[in-house]
DNA sequence: GAGTGATCATCC
DNA sequence: GGATGATCACTC
């Protein structure tokens, strides 16, 4: 068992079987999505990649979304690059996330890229960022770097929508960062504004450039940008739906 | 290039 | 040690 191992009590609540049901048929509804997920926990990626066959790499640097891919895979999401939730038919979006052995986010949590031009009639409540993070399958994986790809371990994956007074952060800091684009400052932007959520490059390399307006209302080409959310909130989340000592 | 999946790696 | 800025792979 798992739970006897140095995790804290309920960051994995079941070590299952090392055989599981793997059905790569996409969910019938959110009941059974979160229990097949759960099903996951206290597996290492080793042992899930090769119930689908699927090779494990080395180290993530040249395949930063593996963990991401995977886990949409074992899932039964609907791949590819669509603009809409991995689960379409339930409107759930789902995120790996990588945390410590103490259920602490390693990583800032992409969302969505960040339209810098065409924003005139955006409001929030039909924001792309609002749509993305209306229901989310968090699936956190104890992923420190240290600890080989292979070895790593899922652990309590759950499902949340924002509360009132989360969505009124995540408002506040994407109308604060899009009225920045709006008024032609987005290479003002740095990853230290808004609270709970921050602007920051999202792109192949220094060379990638979108259309974006300056001060003077003037096209100039810039640096993509995408909407992060910030480890501290969801650390929260994590500590809102497991147990960590 | 834009959007999907993110983590790497350098700087403070 | 943690966060910001930079980057990787893939699809269309």
């Amino acid at each position: 068992m798992v739970n006897q191992s140095v995790y804290p009590i309920n960051l994995i609540i079941s070590a299952t079987q090392k055989t599981i049901m793997i059905s790569i048929s996409a969910p019938e509804n959110e009941q059974i999505l979160l229990k097949r997920a759960q099903a996951l926990s206290g597996l290492t990626l080793g042992e899930i990649a090769a119930q689908v066959g699927i090779k494990v790499p080395k180290n993530l640097t040249k395949e930063k979304g593996w963990i991401g891919l995977l886990l949409e895979h074992v899932l039964g999401a609907s791949a590819g690059s669509k603009p809409e939730p991995d689960f379409p038919e339930l409107g759930i979006e789902l995120k790996s996330l990588p945390i410590n052995h103490l259920g602490k986010p390693l990583e800032t949590t992409f969302v969505c890229v960040a339209p810098l031009i065409g924003l005139t009639g955006v409001v929030w409540q039909n924001s792309h960022l609002k749509n993305k993070l209306a229901r989310v399958l968090w699936v956190p994986v104890i992923s420190e770097r240290h600890i080989p790809v292979a070895e790593r371990i899922v652990a309590t994956p759950f499902i949340w929508s924002p509360s009132v007074e989360q969505e009124q952060q995540l408002a506040q800091d994407w109308q604060e960062l899009t009225d920045m684009i709006v008024l032609g400052k987005v290479e003002q932007i740095n990853g230290k504004h808004g609270d709970i959520l921050q602007l920051r490059p999202k792109a192949a390399n220094a060379s990638a450039k979108t259309k974006a307006f300056n001060h003077k209302g003037e096209p100039f080409l810039t640096l993509p940008r995408g909407f992060y959310l910030k480890t501290a909130f969801t650390q929260q989340l994590i500590h809102q739906h497991l147990i960590v000592e």
